[in-house]
This record gives C-alpha cells, sequence and structure tokens, in this order.
DNA sequence: GAATCACGCATTTTT
DNA sequence: TGCGTGATTC
C-alpha cells in the first residue's frame, strides 16, 4: 500500500497552499488560515509529513488552547499515521505549563505537589483580601480585580509594577490586592491559571539550564490559533523555540475574538517582525460555505483596519440567498426562527441537529429554550456560564470530592451547610476543634459527633447526625462499588432537588439545573461501564481533567444554542444568528470601548456569518426589552455599514403580515441610517 | 442562625 | 426586570 504520505499523493489531497504549508519544515512559518479553509488538516498532515521524514517524535511540541482541540488533533494524526507516535507531545497551553512545573518548579521555590485554584478559588480568595483592604466590597469589585490580576499577569508584569503605574486610588488598590494574593498564593504552595503559562516563562528566564533541557527538546514548535495567544502564552512559546527557529504557528487574525481576555492580536500581524525570513502562507479556499455565504463575510470583515488582507474564495456554488429580516419584537424573533426551522426541515431532509442559533450573549437564549420546550422540539444549549462554576455543579462535585476522599477538608466545608442545614460557622468551628483534637479530618469528625462524642449542643448533633447518615448510606454503595446508585442516593438524603427548588422559584431554572446534574450522574455511570473495576477517585481525577466541550460533542442532540464565542470552530448546515442590532452586536459596552473593542466584535460577526454551510438567516427584532423597558433597536452597524443590501437580502420580515422585498427594504434601512445620523 | 429586605448591577470564557 | 450580595432584624 502507497503512504498516504508520499509526495505525489499529498499533492492529490491538499490544495497548493495547504501542501506548501504541511511540506515546510524548516524556519519560522505563519500559517493564515480563514474559516473552512482546511487549518486542521494542515495542522495535521503537517505532523504526519515531519514524521515520515524522520523526524523524532519526541522533538515535535504542538500547543493548542482547548483540550477538544488536542484531543482531536491527536486523534486525527493517529488516524493519518494508523498509529499513535509515542512521545510527542500535543497539549494544551496549560497542560503543559503543568507538565513543566510539575518536574521543575521546585527551582522556583515552589513544591510540585502544588495546587491550582480556579477562577471561584482566587474570588474567594480575593474577596476576603479586598474586605480587609478596604472593609465592603461588592462581587463586581472582585471581578474586576481579578481581571486586572490576571491581565497584569498575563502581560507580565508583578504588583510593583502595578504600583509604579497606578494613577488613582483604584489601581493602587489593585496593585495593593495583587501584592497580598501572591503572597497567600505562595504560603499555601498554590498557583491560578495564569501562573501555570507565567511560572514557566519565569523558570526559563531565571534557569537558562532547564530553559535549554525543553528546548533542546522540541525542536520543532507548532502553535493553533496564535491569534488567541496572550502576553505570557506569546513569551512562553517564544522561550521553547530555540536557536533552529522551526517555529509554525497557524492562526486567523479575523477570527481573533478573545482580546477581553488578555489575547493580543497583533502577536500575529507582527509574527514577521518577530521572526525575520518567516514564510507566510495564506489559506483561502474555503470547503465550507456557498459563495453567497462568503461574499457577505468578506465584506463584513473587509471594514476592519488592523488585519491581513485576504478573500475567502468558495468551492462551493452560489447557494441560496442570505435571508436578514427584522422582526417585531424579541416574542416574534423567536417566532421566524422557529417558522423556518419548521419550514426548512418540511422541505428538507434536514434534521435538528443542521441547525444552530447564534446570539452575541448568553442571556439571549432564554426566550428560545421556552418557546422550544413548548414546541417539544429537543435542543442542546451550549456555553453561557462555565459549566463547573454552575453552584449546583459545585455543590455535587464537592459532596462526591468528600465521598472520594474523605481528608479533603476543603471540599467537605463547601458542603457542610449546603443544603442549610443549621451548621453554621459555630458549629464549623467546634467541629474543627474537635478534628484536630483527635487528629482527624473534619468529615471523619461527624461520624463521632453524631455518636455523642465530643462537646455540641443537641440540635446541631442532630444536624450533624442525618448528615453523617446521609453519607454512611452513600458508602453502602460504594463497597458494592455501585457508583452511580452511590452517588444518586446521596443527594437523595441531602434533599439536593427540594433544595434546588427553594432556591429558585422558576421551574425552568430548576428544570436545566436539575438536568446538569442528572447529566454528571449519568455520566458516573457510563464511566464506570466503560471503565470497569477502577476506583472512584480515579472518575474524579478524570472527571476534573476534562472540560465541558468534551463532553457536549456526542450529547449534542436537536437544535443548538449557542454563544458566537463558543461557535468558533464549528459548522452547521443552517444558521441563524439572532439579535444582530447595536448594543448588543456591537456590544454595548464595547462601543464604549472605542474602536478597537468594535472591530473584535466584527470579528465576532465574521465568525458568527462563517459557521453557516448552506442557508444564513440574520435575525433582529425593532424593539426589544431590555432591562424590563422596551425599546426601540437599531439594525447592527456591520450591515447597515457595508450597503449594497439587496446582494444579500431577500426579504423584509413583519410579522403581521406582508412580506416586503427589493428597494422597500431599502428604503426602510435608509430611514433607520437617516434618524441615526439625526441623533447625533 | 436564618429569614427578610434593599440595593446595585447587568458581555464574551478556557484552563 | 431579576438575580445575588450584604446588612439588618428576629
Amino acid at each position: 500500500m502507497r503512504s498516504k504520505l508520499e509526495a505525489s499523493s499529498l499533492r492529490g489531497q491538499l490544495n497548493s497552499a495547504q501542501y506548501e504549508a504541511v511540506t515546510t519544515h524548516l524556519g519560522p512559518l505563519l500559517v493564515l488560515a480563514g474559516a473552512g479553509t482546511g487549518k486542521t488538516r494542515v495542522i495535521t498532515f503537517r505532523i504526519a509529513s515531519l514524521l515520515h521524514e524522520g523526524v523524532d517524535p519526541s522533538s515535535i511540541l504542538a500547543v493548542t488552547f482547548t483540550n477538544k482541540a488536542a484531543k482531536e488533533m491527536k486523534e486525527r494524526v493517529k488516524e493519518l499515521l494508523g498509529f499513535h507516535p509515542k512521545g510527542i507531545t500535543i497539549s494544551t497551553f496549560h497542560s503543559l505549563g503543568v507538565r513543566i512545573l510539575r518536574t521543575d518548579s521546585e527551582a522556583l521555590g515552589l513544591r510540585t505537589n502544588f495546587t491550582i485554584y480556579d477562577s471561584s478559588d482566587q474570588q474567594s480568595l480575593l474577596r476576603g483580601i479586598l474586605r480587609d483592604i478596604r472593609g465592603a466590597v461588592t462581587s463586581s469589585d472582585v471581578r474586576s480585580v481579578q481581571s486586572a490580576i490576571s491581565l497584569a499577569k498575563n502581560r507580565f508584569q508583578d504588583s510593583d509594577d502595578l504600583i509604579d503605574e497606578a494613577e488613582d486610588d483604584w489601581e493602587i488598590l489593585i496593585a495593593r490586592a495583587f501584592a497580598r494574593y501572591e503572597e497567600h498564593l505562595f504560603s499555601m504552595n498554590a498557583v491560578d491559571f495564569d501562573d501555570l503559562i507565567r511560572l514557566p516563562v519565569k523558570l526559563f528566564k531565571n534557569n537558562s539550564e532547564i530553559r535549554d533541557k525543553y528546548q533542546g527538546q522540541f525542536r520543532f514548535v507548532m502553535v493553533d490559533e496564535y491569534q488567541d495567544t496572550n502576553g505570557s502564552q506569546y513569551r512562553f512559546t517564544q522561550s521553547l523555540v530555540g536557536a533552529e527557529r522551526n517555529i509554525c504557528v497557524v492562526g486567523d487574525d479575523d477570527q481573533s475574538i478573545y482580546g477581553f481576555r488578555g489575547a493580543e492580536m497583533d502577536k500575529i500581524l507582527k509574527f514577521e517582525r518577530d521572526f525575520p525570513g518567516a514564510k507566510v502562507i495564506k489559506l483561502e479556499e474555503n470547503y465550507r460555505s456557498t459563495a453567497s455565504i462568503l461574499s457577505l463575510a468578506n465584506r463584513v470583515i473587509s471594514e476592519n483596519s488592523e488585519r491581513y488582507p485576504k478573500e475567502l474564495k468558495s468551492t462551493l456554488g452560489v447557494g441560496e440567498p442570505i435571508e436578514w429580516v427584522d422582526t417585531k419584537d424579541e416574542p416574534s424573533e423567536v417566532d421566524y426562527v422557529l417558522r423556518k426551522i419548521s419550514e426548512i426541515k418540511r422541505t428538507t431532509k434536514a434534521r435538528y441537529e443542521d441547525f444552530v442559533i447564534l446570539m452575541r450573549s448568553a442571556f439571549q437564549a432564554r426566550p428560545f429554550e421556552e418557546k422550544l420546550r413548548l414546541r417539544q422540539i429537543p435542543y442542546t444549549l451550549v456555553g453561557g456560564q462555565s459549566y463547573y462554576d454552575r453552584k449546583e455543579i459545585k455543590d455535587v462535585l464537592g459532596y462526591w470530592n468528600v465521598l472520594s476522599n474523605p481528608h479533603d477538608d476543603v471540599s467537605f466545608l463547601r458542603i457542610v451547610n449546603t443544603p442549610k442545614r443549621g451548621i453554621g460557622p459555630t458549629a464549623i468551628k467546634k467541629l474543627d476543634t474537635f478534628a484536630r483534637s483527635k487528629n482527624i479530618s473534619v468529615y471523619e469528625s461527624i461520624f463521632f459527633a453524631s455518636q455523642g462524642q465530643g462537646d455540641f449542643p443537641p440540635r446541631m448533633r442532630a444536624s450533624l447526625k442525618l448528615l453523617a447518615e446521609a453519607f454512611a448510606k452513600a458508602r453502602d454503595f460504594k463497597e458494592e462499588e455501585d457508583y452511580g446508585q452511590m452517588c444518586r442516593t446521596l443527594l437523595d438524603e441531602i434533599c439536593y432537588k427540594e433544595y434546588l427548588h427553594e432556591l429558585y422559584p422558576d421551574p425552568l431554572t430548576v428544570q436545566s439545573r436539575w438536568a446538569a446534574v442528572e447529566e454528571l450522574c449519568r455520566g458516573v455511570e457510563k464511566w464506570q461501564e466503560d471503565n470497569p473495576g477502577q476506583s472512584f477517585s480515579r472518575y474524579m481525577e478524570a472527571l476534573m481533567l476534562q472540560t465541558q466541550d468534551e463532553q457536549a460533542d456526542d450529547d449534542r442532540r436537536g437544535v443548538t444554542l449557542m454563544t458566537l464565542h463558543s461557535a468558533k470552530g464549528l459548522e452547521f448546515p443552517v444558521a441563524f444568528l439572532v439579535g444582530t442590532e447595536e448594543e448588543i452586536l456591537p456590544h454595548k459596552k464595547s462601543i464604549e470601548q472605542g474602536d478597537r473593542a468594535v472591530e473584535e466584535e466584527r470579528r465576532l460577526l465574521y465568525v458568527g456569518i462563517t459557521r453557516a454551510q448552506r442557508r444564513l438567516f440574520i435575525v433582529g427584532a425593532k424593539e426589544r426589552k431590555v432591562y424590563g423597558a422596551t425599546r426601540v433597536r437599531l439594525p447592527s452597524r456591520f450591515l447597515t455599514e457595508i450597503g449594497d443590501f439587496e446582494h444579500w437580502v431577500k426579504e423584509y420580515y413583519d410579522p403581521d403580515a406582508q412580506v416586503v422585498t427589493g428597494d422597500q427594504t431599502n428604503f426602510f434601512l435608509n430611514q433607520i441610517l437617516q434618524q441615526g445620523n439625526q441623533d447625533q
């Protein structure tokens, strides 16, 4: 059998730009891969091609942002080669950072068994610090300090730098909080997510021996989604590249949508300056969307000033026209979308899975969810609040952590009074004292307390006993190694569902939160089926390492609802872009922040448009309730600014009756534009 | 220790 | 408008 990787065979499987990217192995290389141009294909072929040339797998490093991307890349390389290349590193920035620190962090005075603080651990720590410095603080203060610290870390600044730069009281407060925060982390032998990248860089800087070790190992470095790298990821990459300069970065400046998180897209724009003599290859042949969809995408994005000029070319036909409709209000926006879905479903072979409803902000999903439920149309909501930050997930995982590890006092203290069972600060103090005196964990102490030991008031003792019994019942199933039953029993015993009902009066909210809990339970059962004989602790470990997107893929049923951010990299035959109005897209905050932020919003629209393969619907409302009050809405500037509407617009929708087309559409839009001008 | 009230605020999100 | 937080009160 002739290898798929022989040069002659490669030419048949790749277009000429792709071929060149795949076969350029030496020196700096920038691949500008527009949406749908076969980016992943290029990366995987390139890795396979390097290996085919005899490059040692352990000298190849491919870095991605998400676990999902890393996993996909591994699978596709394996598929291409027919085996998994032993020793190759395909990993996320963060797990690579963890790996380096677990090996070498002692050079920084950090013990290698450090713990990693997640965003909510970070918040509670900061809340305490801020309260200490300034007294009362709001949660938005906490968040804003958190993000300031994170941005500073990613710019590679420390608290001293912030103090030097501080111009007002608020900035001084941030700097002081930052200093205290770092002290706390250090004394607890903990790091946060930003440190996972920043500390390895520091390590390399301080210790050239360690740096040389990694540089010597990774002779071929590849970075995916390069437009999303932030300052410290950039330095991290730079410091991994040795004198051979075999670095290949792949990305699309037009899809840089994480600026708010510190991503600096000028890094991709300045790659040629960083690596003089770099080869730049543009992938512009799009295999995903019809020509009319791409012409709109090209037109929209060409309004941006900061970008590499490029244009997506369709390999498919013109396709059907894009429909841009302006509905009366939010309910009719929802109606319109659902009607179109059923219409397309009726007239074509489309399944619900072929549709996606894309929105700028997660809250826009609400009315769609309600009506989809009402009509009993299956749907999956992706994104929104981070899965592991959701209260119900944190609660449940807290319980399970305790089951898995009775010594995990942090988890135990998190759940000891959730649901409320009358174990407040005083009870906890007593428990803690008791546990210390007996030299046992706090969790273990509740069993002694419920048997009458220690000094506890009767009511408190009764509450502790109930909790102890709940755990005892669950543990019976643990001995039988029926983990699913164990988890369900525990939740049952503590009346968790009832607790959710108390907490959230809205049955819809309860339903979705409880569904998430159910999903966790099913996950346990499925895992146990797949991994018979493994301990529950192993399951918890696996769970903590995976993220939501991995599990979401298989479970995606029905119509997909998601934010534009989480849609990047995906494609759907039919896409609805909803809420395409001023102050939603572009978002109000971005308008206030200025041109740079608005350009990022425009890229967000570009990402949205390029998700569609065959049909694209752009939908907005003429009025909408905003924080309770009904407001008149204007269409997004990104659509009105490009003019030449008839090219794309097929119909103008009015729920009250007639479909208006052609000139009248133009007339309506012109009117709006004039209104807009008068306002100024 | 828990219930109640009033207030302030309101993106996007991975690890 | 509705949620979550913090302070106040029982």
